[in-house]
DNA sequence: GTCGTTTTTGAGTGATCGTCCAAAAATTGC
DNA sequence: GCAATTTTTGGACGATCACTCAAAAACGAC
């Protein structure tokens, strides 16, 4: 019974989402997710509640159409580990180029946005992170299961070492729109993690 | 000729610096700094001219009195150079508890929030990234030197490494308020780059 | 059709944003 | 003391902020 809603909720949460990942929480006013969203302030505080309200519900979305599901493509497959997990730190700045730059990590940039000020957004920024480095750790466990890295790596420590350096390496992102410099510092880090196969 | 300022322009900086750092550019408002300077606004744009050039200035100042003060203090000096490395990355969460959580590096909280999207401000990061990367370079090239770490590490390479690492630590830094994890990832990061005395 | 319910609409809320300016105050040169 | 110059003061500007709400519209039940 009633109105029937005239919009999809999650074609909403994607274009909010990628609103609030390239500009940020507080760069993010409500007029541009009314623009994006094509929504009317009464439709989305109906719909959402409030601006943090409806931000929670995006880092909930992102965690689950953008991490699990880039996780899950490369990090809980059966093909070559090595490679996948490159394949997986590089997908996050595929399309940089001059025109476009890179937007990095909905979670990295929350993360430094708004670190610990608000417990329900760090609580989800932190569930994120932690996905993305129990999948480097399965990845790298394969990889020295099948003998492709040395037995002296700890996958733990060296899941924990990609992990860092990849959010380095995303901080690289928004600083350069040079995809050829990401891709070596990923290549160089993740062989001074002992992670490149010989 | 003319009235005498009544404040010192470094002790404004100082204030505004803080401000910035603990709150990112955007959600600073020119209240916060008015309170924080303990300047009126008609004080502020006069000596500053507006918000967005107090901030160029602000990181300008942030280069010279905390980046540029650091590396000069732990990487330009003659002490054990793997050690000094080591107590550079911490004195950066050197503070950090509970009741103070870590405001991080103004540069890092910048290149994550502005990322290139103005380029006087992304040129000043640039600039003060590398002198933290070259003052990692030097202590690694003396570690060399001094024997201390094995001849196969390239130190352009390790210190690249590290200050990926670096920014990778200071991203942990915003989500967590307990300095021993900071320090084991800083340590594991130097041990896993080759940066460890063995 | 009418009623009850839900959604949409779009103008409107007070608060705060960055910025400006005219007047007052403080200093130097004469 | 007076004129010239600079800084300080504090209120005011229009724009935008997050948010609200009453009325209209669109549905199902009967």
């Amino acid at each position: 019974m009633g109105r029937a809603r005239a919009f999809e909720e999650r074609e909403a949460l994607d274009a909010a989402m990628l609103v609030f990942w390239h500009q940020g929480y507080r760069a993010t006013s409500m007029k541009d997710l009314e623009d994006a969203t094509e929504l009317k302030p009464g439709s989305l505080y109906h719909a959402f509640g409030n601006k943090r309200a409806l931000f929670l519900r995006v880092i909930d979305h992102y965690i689950e159409r953008v991490i699990t599901a880039r996780v899950h493509h490369y990090l809980e497959c059966d093909g070559p580990p090595l490679e996948e997990l490159r394949e997986f730190i590089t997908s996050a700045f595929a399309h940089v180029s001059k025109a476009t730059p890179s937007p990095a990590c909905l979670l990295l940039n929350t993360a430094v946005e708004l670190g610990m000020e608000d417990a329900e957004v760090h609580s989800r920024v932190a569930t994120g992170m932690r996905l993305v480095e129990r999948g480097m750790q399965r990845q790298i466990q394969r990889a020295r299961a099948l003998g492709q890295i040395a037995e002296c790596v700890d996958p733990r420590a060296a899941a924990r070492g990609l992990a860092v350096a990849f959010q380095g390496i995303l901080v690289a992102s928004r600083m350069t729109s040079r995809r050829a410099s990401l891709m070596e510092l990923t290549d160089q880090a993740m062989h001074q993690l002992g992670l490149s196969p010989g």
